[in-house]
DNA sequence: TGATACCTCTGATTCGTATTAGTAATATCT
DNA sequence: AGATATTACTAATACGAATCAGAGGTATCA
């Protein structure tokens, strides 16, 4: 066919209806009217659009325009992680439908990857994220470093989770797990538990300093004494000593502590929630867990707004960090003590 | 106040180190040495690009005419929808594998959806795929006048799933569900099954072809008849008149029917499989279904390899459509008939 | 010494669109 | 008639990167 016909420009239909290129551009834009371009003249130029099968370069549109109308989606870790699906999932959903209300496309950082496998934000000393308008950044980053220079770039971005980083403010939408973690202390101390455990692995990211400081707070809130476990690994050994200790209810930070401690219980010939109650706080999975629900799809919209409120020249600071209310635990495995 | 700082430029670049703008672009695009331009100029060069934080802007980029390293992934539904999570989201996993492994990120084409909710290529009869080299199409199309006019304009896509447009040569990644449908029909005439029903929607898309020339090709292999039930929503008196006629086994080719179907046989005191083995070839979840495994995690993958040859110039028309075989359906509401 | 060959760059131009400033022609008002 | 306003445009330019045709400079050779 006439694949060699080379693609119409405004020029092309501006030289067919006898205009200049500006007065094409004035009608497709739909400035006619505005420009006083009276009905003929645009009649005539649509019609040399329609018999030249025109189309907008959007390269020359956005090159023109200064910003490209697009987001970027980063996550430290694969962007659809097979075992995590569940997880991701529902932020994307999230950042999806406020991309689309706010007619935003996205860009998903794929390319990042390096050789192990690892992605980075910066590859060769280049943001590559700078492509995009600003980006939504999302998983698990262990160090601060690129998220410390991506402030200090002045890169406008959003970052799903709270997250400080010394010497800089950065945007961030977070669930509330502080407030509903001190809550569900609160709820088992009514149902009638009176010794509540904390079992959380060694990390001292944000996300666990927040359930900490719950748990902590909930405690406090009822008089409760704090029995706090910090272990990668739950030892069987320690389900003992809780148990005898007048342990009825156990929050775990998250599922494979809460899964070791079930099996520790199930070895013992105890159970959850009849001998125990048992609160996982983040699980990956929607599984028959009493854990937190994470605004996710929220969280995901939230910081997309975020974003664009950041892009539109919102400098309010105030304006730049969120927290989301997290549902509490469905009764699945709690219960009053001794039941 | 710098809330959003200017990006820097090639300019910006040249004139922190001491060249020109030409050389700039020279150095980046790694036409240093071919072009003669000595390796302390080159550093100097690069030591500036990573002092501005430099990134090449792909508008510009693709309006001079190279390549974005972008590919669009553009779905006629929500990209990640709720409900279809488990379905889409295994191709867009093959998907950015490939991608990953090619070097290019992926554009989630978004902001195409317009009033109604409906998703659209052209809005105001821009291409809006045209940001990215080429794209992946994805999704059920009632229509076919976008596809047709994307391949008029020479736009390069790949289609996820066989689709045939008259007048010109599309490409696609397919799924072969008429060889699975075809030796689906097979096992259970192996099993010894002499009535073998097919019930499907009134839809007339290409997969709904494939399903149903596998199943014609299927019976035609063994000897038996056809007995084919066209409809959108299965009447429970259907299920008495096959199974008075001797029906032993059906292959529902989506989900919903098939549920209709297995709630029909409860109502009538039948179970499958031991009263009659069901199959359903297309199921939007992993649930117990007898159903095909749709490959699709290849499919994404292929997809993406396909539109990158084409990206290369492959011409040859017959790389540019490709079937990739189904797994068959495991026992959970298969077995011998009678049982 | 003049010619020729590198070497290391640079200036100018191009891609297609949006926009601003301006212009020529006509119409209206005083 | 002369001034002013309105109509209907157009010319010129900017956006950022890529590319081509050289331009000076130095080195080599006859």
């Amino acid at each position: 066919m006439d694949g060699v016909r080379r693609r119409a420009r405004q020029a092309d239909v501006a030289k067919l209806a006898g205009v200049s290129q500006a007065t094409v551009s004035a009608v497709i834009n739909g400035r006619g009217p505005e420009t006083g371009i009276p009905e003929q003249t645009v009649q005539r130029v649509l019609e040399a659009v329609r018999q030249l099968g025109y189309v907008a370069n959007p390269a020359a549109r956005s090159l023109r325009g200064k910003r490209n109308r697009l987001l970027g989606v980063y996550t430290f870790e694969s962007i659809f992680p097979l075992d995590q699906l569940d997880f991701y999932h529902e932020f994307l959903v999230g950042i999806e439908q406020q991309a689309v209300a706010d007619g935003y496309d996205l860009v998903l950082f794929a390319s990042t990857e390096d050789l192990d496998g690892r992605r980075r934000v910066y590859s060769d000393g280049v943001n590559r994220l700078a492509l995009a308008d600003g980006s939504v950044l999302l998983g698990v980053e262990p160090g601060s470093t690129e998220l410390a220079r991506l402030a200090a770039e002045g890169y406008p971005f959003v970052h799903i989770g709270r997250r400080t980083v010394p010497g800089t403010e950065i945007a961030w939408v977070g669930a509330d797990y502080a407030s509903a973690t001190r809550d569900t202390v609160g709820r088992l101390a009514a149902l009638g538990h009176r010794r509540i455990a904390y079992v959380t692995g060694p990390d001292r990211m944000e996300v666990f300093l927040d359930k900490e400081a719950g748990y902590r707070a909930g405690c406090a809130d009822v008089g409760l004494p704090e029995l706090m476990y910090v272990t990668s690994q739950l030892d069987p050994a320690w389900v003992d000593a809780a148990h005898a200790g007048g342990v009825t209810a156990v929050l775990a930070e998250n599922e494979p502590l809460a899964r070791q401690l079930v099996a520790a219980l199930g070895e013992r010939g105890l159970s959850a929630p009849a001998d125990m109650s048992v609160v996982v706080l983040v699980t990956m999975t929607e599984s028959g867990w009493s854990s937190l629900r994470i605004p996710r799809n929220e969280m995901g919209r939230g910081a997309v707004k975020m974003l664009t409120r950041i892009l539109a020249g919102s400098d309010d600071p105030g304006d730049h960090q969120q927290l989301l209310p997290c549902g509490l635990p469905e009764d699945h495995m709690i219960g009053p003590p001794g039941a």
